[in-house]
DNA sequence: TCACTTTATTGGAACGTTCCAACGGGGCCA
DNA sequence: TGGCCCCGTTGGAACGTTCCAATAAAGTGA
């Protein structure tokens, strides 16, 4: 492995100085067809690469954005990070991902080490390593974010504690939108007695929740609303359905924060020989490949996470490239899609 | 933002020179405590933080690692990049993730197109960003890698072409030993005709689909072997099985290339109303989610995508810091292990 | 006490770019 | 023919580090 070739070299070769060679790289208009050909021909030659440290200690330009997710393999972050990735290879930005952390059951984290992981990465951009940053599900403190955020700009993408919103650009599921088509789609069938099992009491189940709740009450169905409170898994949809099936009157339809907890549903159901759609109508969330298999053939509210990956990435380099200008936080929220399936169907009138 | 504080600041506040600080911060044992001190309270006054590409400029140590992904949306790269990060994170090892390029059916990229996307992570590490790349699941030719390989380790994980064994590291599951263990689990459980869905002819699948037959035949059970081609898809899972009730004799057991294929096939037999797993016992390959679902509750075959992560991680860190030592590719089976649930039970006596 | 090692500190030269100010020379116009 | 402009080109100075060789200061042994 020897030496790799300068510009330098370059210009050597194609008999030019450096400077002329340099204006080359930068397709600079000024530079005549012939000097342009002698130094492509020279760099094709040596077979030369610019040397990026270099280039980016000079110009502080890297084209690059740091990334922090609390776990890829999660199909929520996951899809986030699928958007962002398309939209920057687009753009022509490369993605630093720094250590993240995990939510891994694998590796079984202490929230303080992911805390402290999330927090090197935000480090990363105060080496100028990064253009900006990209955040999905925050465990550093407003104050650290603030601090970091002096130095380039920062988006939160997803689930947020709502106190950040004032302070940041964030792009978020419109959940209230997401509530009401699911509603309306129920209503539609007959359905009045829609339950709900929650994810949980964190911040971005919470939101679920509460959308949940304010959609049926808007339509005049408080009284038939009930929330049980869940996690995101399957085991806590099974147990939850078993709290269900234990209540005097059945609901018509149950709907699951997300997906996982649907097949808990499911399953629960169908171990009560309970049929799905005839007797009662199952809902998830995500619309992730769970939902898409003939076995279960879920309806599922689709989280558009792709979008709002790829929403979040062109916000944060317009920021970027419109550094100086006054900030006045953004706040999109992207409306997710009903994906209608099998396991919703009308109301069945043998229960009232 | 204002311009952000260099050595030189921080020297001049701690009253030192500019080489003594940089010492400082490599943590040198050459110098005195008081002026150890002296510069770190003048870093954390200031907020310095070491401009990384002036660094690699200087020192030429990136501490980066570069990832070709064909789509870490995928499970199966998604896994593997898993194992990455948690190695890189271990050792303080940054990850650069270049255009990757995706099989999305959202995108819809056409072959070609991937393949310039990695040809241009590839030039990453020409342009010095990274000490070494890991590669999963190429697009690009031999001669290409190769070229890239010159100026920093390359490793590949997951299914690979054969002929690239020869000349790079590779890490790769022992296909082998996974045909092996699924076989001694069915054979135990008295299951001789033992039918196989395929995932197609490309190299990942067909190696799965030999080793499925080596060990059939070494048990003897070649008369009773049988495979049915189909593709990484649900919907190939259905039609193939589909196929499969046609036949006279129907087989004891069906082991699908992956869990997607064997989601097809649970949805066929079911169809069918044939029971599983007293009718046909049914086996999957990946321990997805969707193994665990309580309502398919799938023996599967886990790859040990998360240590192949790992294990690819370390060897190529191994190279990078063993740089100039002589180069003997280095070839990494992994074992997978085998997840028994309860699609999988004794044969049914009845189908003789 | 002097030569000599050891330890702590320093200035300066690199690393490979970009960018600015300066320059030579050809074309144009008066 | 002289003056001016513009185009293409150039050298040199940065950018913020690291690292080497040199130095100053302190410690060691005879």
């Amino acid at each position: 492995m020897k030496r790799a070739p300068t510009l330098n070299d370059v210009a050597r070769v194609a008999k030019v100085s450096r400077s002329l060679a340099s204006l080359v790289f930068q397709d600079s208009p000024k530079v005549s067809p012939s000097s342009k050909a002698a130094v492509l021909k020279a760099a094709e030659k040596l077979g030369y690469q610019p040397n990026e440290s270099a280039r980016r200690l000079k110009s502080s330009v890297t084209r690059t954005i740091g990334v922090v997710l609390t776990d890829i393999h999660n199909p929520y972050y996951g899809g986030i990070f699928y958007g962002v990735e398309s939209s920057a290879s687009e753009h022509d930005y490369k993605l630093l991902i720094g250590n993240s952390g995990f939510e891994s059951d694998e590796l079984n984290q202490k929230p303080e080490k992911i805390r402290s992981r999330q927090l090197e990465t935000l480090k990363i951009i105060r080496s100028q390593m990064v253009d900006g940053i990209i955040c999905s599900s925050l465990r550093t403190s407003p104050e650290e974010l603030q601090a970091a955020a002096k130095n380039a700009p920062i988006i939160l993408i997803g689930h947020t504690p709502t106190i950040l919103t004032k302070e940041f650009d964030v792009v978020v599921t419109d959940e209230q939108d997401g509530a009401a088509k699911i509603l309306d789609h129920l209503i539609e069938l007959g359905h009045k007695r829609i339950w709900h099992i929650s994810g949980g009491l964190d911040t971005g189940p919470a939101v679920r929740t509460k959308s949940f709740l304010n959609e049926m009450k808007k339509r005049g169905l408080s009284q038939q609303a009930k929330v049980f409170e869940g996690a995101w898994s399957q085991e806590s949809g099974y147990a939850r359905t078993g709290d269900i099936l234990k209540e005097k009157v059945l609901p018509t339809a149950i709907y699951a924060a997300n997906d996982l907890i649907a097949m808990g549903v499911l399953a629960r159901l169908r171990e009560a020989k309970i049929r799905v759609p005839e007797d009662i109508s199952v809902l998830g969330c995500d619309d992730s490949t769970l939902a898409h298999l003939k076995i279960t053939d879920l309806t599922s509210l689709k989280e558009p996470l792709y979008l709002m990956g790829r929403t979040g990435f062109e916000i944060l380099i317009n920021r970027i490239e419109n550094k100086g200008k006054k900030f006045q936080p953004k706040n999109v929220k992207i409306k997710p899609e009903l994906i209608v399936r099998s396991s919703t169907g009308p109301r069945n009138k043998a229960n009232k």
